[in-house]
DNA sequence: CTCAAATATATCGCTTGCCGATATATAAAA
DNA sequence: TTTTATATATCGGCAAGCGATATATTTGAG
């Protein structure tokens, strides 16, 4: 019963990562690093750096966060923020894949079933 | 509550499609244009026959469907099957896929609640 | 009967997202 | 002191999905 690959599950989630980044930012400010460890803690997925920081440059372009250099414990680090923008971008998103999920699941789940209980000669 | 967008939707899917044109062929043959319909209309999401035709080729090529050129109406189409290997990827893809989704829903549900209930004055 | 629309498969080039590798610098721990 | 963890960043490569386009058949409307 192996499960996927890296590569399988990376693309799984290809473009789900801005979900992902924006819902951790729901809860208040974050840095990058400490992004890409929650996501991790939180959905099992990991946001490679490579990904990470171009991804929240994007997101910041777009004007979904907004981000400031600032130190609080002596280290200078980039905090992120969810703009208003960036706040109506997450529920739209969150509820639109909601939805979305909720029919792919109606298709799968059914068809995991079929061929558990009906496995074919070949 | 506007939604997303085609581009987004379609971002965020991708990588899953694999997975619904496996789980429509779980419950038998099927030509392309059918499978393309059948996904659209269990799920909502649109697979492009840009998208759809290349990708059956992979799937055939990595051997989890097989194809044979066949008319039952006086048409030839091009049916295809799962295999036994695609049966077997179905079924661990479709597994982890589900549980990958259920976790990313436990990060994503909860900020969509914080963001609608407690908006930010940016 | 004719012409348009739907059905059916296919390919090419473009864009974009994610990654591995790499670089740089600071702070904590050994 | 030296290693490891923290922290941010960029670059080139790869692959997926798409729009555009091509081609052919079949159905349906007028």
């Amino acid at each position: 019963m192996n499960g996927l690959n890296d590569k399988s599950r990376r693309d799984l989630f290809r473009g789900s990562l801005d979900v992902m980044v924006l819902a951790v930012l729901a809860d208040g400010k974050q840095y990058g690093y400490s992004i890409q460890k929650r996501v991790k803690e939180a959905s099992g997925q990991m946001i490679k750096a490579g990904s990470l920081y171009p991804l929240l440059h994007r997101l910041e372009a777009d004007g979904l966060v907004k981000a400031t250099w600032e130190s609080d414990t002596g280290r200078d680090r980039k905090w992120y923020t969810l703009t208003a923008a960036g706040q109506r971008q997450l529920k739209a998103t969150a509820a639109d894949w909601q939805a979305a999920f909720a029919r792919m699941s109606a298709l799968v789940l059914p068809a995991l079933r079929q061929v558990t209980h009906h496995p074919a000669t070949d």
